[in-house]
DNA sequence: GACATATAGTTAGTTATGCAACTAATTTCA
DNA sequence: TGAAATTAGTTGCATAACTAACTATATGTC
């Protein structure tokens, strides 16, 4: 095993058990503490309705990195809490379009701001070019491996 | 909401749902198709058992980044499969020793290999000092919240 | 020594994830 | 046109995550 593989293979440590479940759990608990009953899962649904509404279950799966079955239960609970409503397509009965309810548009700023506040707690003392080589590493770890 | 602050909001999309899951999920794949039957989660404790062996519990939970209940059960599933034994410490009558079997360390070879693979995969076309910034970054953010 | 506090681990309840197997609607193409 | 293949979404099953509440042991302090 070279020293080069052993690296990489912490890498993996790295990436999956600290820094991204540090990010979510902050999150979510701040959520918490400003009354929010939203999980960071169901945020992060909302985040791409917010960006553009009514998009397809399948449209959602793409974007947020989730396979069917996750996007299907993750909406079902929106929609217990009234924050999402499927909606038939009228082009093509196999789609639901997920749209937003008036109380998921009332819900993006006081969320959007607790995220940017979030991240920025988070990365105290990373700078800008850091970021965007994350960035990068990860589009470029996600393409090799879909 | 300045433009700095978006860009930050856009990373922790990137970091929560897509690479480190695509990583977790080729390797569980990886597992599957070479006959093992153990999940990444489990293999990420073992990983850390083959490093040290008998940790306790909590040690576990502070290696793997996890809670304490998310180790009870991984314990429990790793102990039904015969790859750990929970044994009494002697100085403290509280603490779980978490020892591996034989079965266990035979795993090891095997699942490095594909580890290792696995991340040579997701990391084609990403240098050193890239991946030394990332592990730098997450370390930071991980510091940042904890 | 005794009571308060802290630490190690477990259990219960809810949400989420992945895979496999399924239904229903649409598209492809012979 | 009609059968085969593809696509969208759901359901069942097993594992895993977090919180809160719990038991048992250890430590600290008066």
């Amino acid at each position: 095993m070279s020293n080069n593989q052993f690296k990489r293979g912490e890498l993996y440590s790295v990436i999956n058990g600290m820094a991204s479940t540090a990010v979510a759990r902050r999150l979510q608990k701040n959520f918490r503490q400003a009354g929010l009953e939203i999980t960071i899962e169901q945020w992060s649904v909302l985040y791409h309705l917010w960006k553009e509404d009514c998009l397809s279950q399948q449209e959602l799966c793409n974007r947020t990195f989730r396979d069917k079955p996750s996007i299907t239960r993750l909406i079902d609970n929106l929609e217990k809490q009234k924050l999402v409503k499927r909606m038939p397509s009228k082009t093509d009965r196999r789609i639901n379009l997920v749209c937003l309810t008036e109380a998921a548009k009332q819900l993006q700023n006081q969320t959007i701001d607790l995220a940017n506040q979030t991240m920025n707690e988070a990365l105290v003392g990373v700078n800008k070019e850091e970021i965007e080589t994350v960035k990068q590493v990860f589009q470029r770890v996600y393409d090799n491996l879909t």
